[in-house]
DNA sequence: TAAATATGATAAATCGTTTTAGTAAATTTG
DNA sequence: CAAATTTACTAAAACGATTTATCATATTTA
């Protein structure tokens, strides 16, 4: 039966004060705004006693903060956003703060409407995967004030505070791993994307494969969106119609997982015949057989830096302050040892 | 560079009117309220041009009303929640409400705590997994007549609307399976809880024992977020210790992950010697080699449910409205006909 | 003892909306 | 033609906080 929520000016009738003393004392402000000792033990005894809680919503409306961050990225059933979700929001609730997710489909259109309407909703921050083209509206978040940290990947042509990993220097130990097990034709499965995660993996992959005087050998899949069953057959048949390789590395796990179902149904013993290597680990991969090594990302310190760089920003004191530019080691799992 | 918001106070100012007429016009009430077309258009006009949006932050306090639902589940990067999350995102944000999602660790403390932060912060409803003993704190949502949903468990001792699967049923359909491919002891793993969904799943599982006239077979794992390797070594013991089983059925699907696992180390022929079906599908299920054979849940039509009953709770005409009920059918994908 | 300062509290503006209760002027009615 | 009604619009209160400016009264200072 809903009885009222009981608000500041309640407690100052009540108590036949001012509203103005009683939000001294809430704040902390009591001795600094001389309010006497007698009437602010009275004032703290009664608020506990009816267990007020001031409206947030009041405060944010005067203070024009909301301590809501956005948690946007390409997809939050994926198991790697997901996990970073699950370890951001602890640190945020810690903090004050609450954290809305929305995904976007890696499509910039839907990114710049979520952007939008996230704006005028009066969020303080934005924690964002960004999608290509999406600068102008970055920039713009940057112009009018916001918290913005990116991840996963960022934007070279914007200065902001953002959080990757090393994935030109893991792509590249990733490759040599291979190689140093005994591939000579390492192939790379990829998505055909510019963003700069992607294309820094395909570079460690080259820099490998030309260091150990082998030619590379490279297949981008389109991926716009498609489902799972269109990648595997694309998949399918650049194997079959180049079947002269004897490593794989794996730009992303989902790849892996469908490339690992078109190398089993063209017959190909893995780790036997061709060896695999894929990019972000997963749990899938300890319990594939044969085992699959991986490069694993390092969820919770990104997951810390990710906070840490947006509490930064969104702090008073620090305003305006230098971008936090965190780029964090990856971890190869090599679970093939018993093969070299 | 921040260039101040404009508000609603501005337009009035600009135009020489007075802030009820934007208001008015703004809420579409200028018919009603008799504002002349003439000044309706000018003002629509200069809205649009400067590209103003209302404060939801104002209007909330004003109304009331935070267009905020928490999703609150046991764990946001599960891959079924996460699943769900993804799901609603879109349905809720369609009709004007953000999500923010927190997760409990099943740990009634931590629910209670949370619904406790959540309650004060101005959300308007809530969409729980509830942790058992959480009867108080939902029904105290309910009394201050906050909107709620429970899912994928419910309470009997509570009527509110809720979003459950048909637990017991397809527990009884997918022990029959494997009775129906010739298996005579069936095994349950289970996890020691007394939440009702996995209370269904045991009856499912021991109806189709008895009817069949076979011995239940259970072993229920102690899982008090204990680690995976933790519960992983425990179904090892038991599975060496009662090696006379014929089938598994695994209660969730993080137990077959581990069990799995076990049943390879332990050199048993999955589904040669030991048939294998578990309940709550996974993509890793398709991929497992053999294919695991399990009980899909209808992700999609959860989540449309609900935001159906989340959504008719929050809509001011159908306030105090009878609760939204709703018990889904789940699919057995039967990855092992092959071997029937 | 008059002026200056310290003490303890408060009134009122503000944040950006919505909405109730008006109010003048124009029009209709009897 | 005066009264009643309609038209077109607005003043001000309210939502629940924070904060600046102010105000008596008491105490020091000169």
């Amino acid at each position: 039966m809903a009885k009222k929520k009981i608000s500041i000016k309640d407690i100052a009738k009540t108590l036949g004060i001012s509203i103005t003393t009683v939000s001294f004392i809430l704040n902390g402000k009591a001795r600094e705004k001389r309010i006497s000792e007698e009437l602010t033990k009275k004032v703290q005894q009664y608020i506990k006693e009816v267990g007020y809680t001031p409206s947030h919503l009041a405060q944010s409306l005067r203070l024009g903060k909301s301590k809501v961050i956005v948690f946007m990225v390409e997809d939050i059933s994926n198991q790697f956003f997901a996990s970073i979700a699950r370890l951001i929001e602890e640190k945020a609730y810690k903090n004050g703060y609450k954290i809305i997710y929305c995904s976007t489909e890696n499509e910039t259109a839907k990114a710049r409407e979520l952007i939008n309407t996230f704006k005028v909703r009066n969020v303080d921050g934005f924690i964002i995967t960004p999608t290509p083209d999406l600068e102008e509206s970055v920039k713009g978040l940057l112009d009018e004030g916001f918290g913005l940290v990116l991840f996963d990947r960022y934007m070279p042509s914007v200065d902001s505070s953002y959080v990757i990993v090393e994935n030109e220097k893991s792509a590249f130990e990733a490759t040599q791993h291979l190689i140093d097990t005994g591939c000579k034709n390492v192939a790379l499965i990829t998505v055909e994307s510019e963003q700069i995660q992607m294309t820094d993996r395909l570079k460690g992959y080259q820099n490998a494969m030309l260091q150990n005087q082998l030619t590379p050998n490279i297949f981008q899949v389109k991926f716009h969106n498609i489902a799972e069953e269109e990648a595997y057959n694309r998949i399918f048949d650049y194997f079959s119609n180049n079947p002269d390789f004897d490593g794989v590395f794996f730009a992303t796990n989902y790849l892996a997982f469908e490339g690992l179902e078109a190398l089993g149904n063209l017959g190909m013993d893995v780790p036997g015949q061709v060896k695999v290597v894929s990019f972000d680990d997963h749990y899938f991969f300890k319990l594939y057989k044969p085992k699959i090594t991986a490069i694993e990302q390092p969820l919770e310190l990104i997951a810390e830096k990710l906070m840490e760089a947006i509490l930064h920003q969104l702090d008073e004191a620090e305003m305006n302050s230098e971008p936090k530019q965190f780029t964090l080691p990856n971890k190869l799992n090599a679970r093939d040892s018993s093969i070299i």
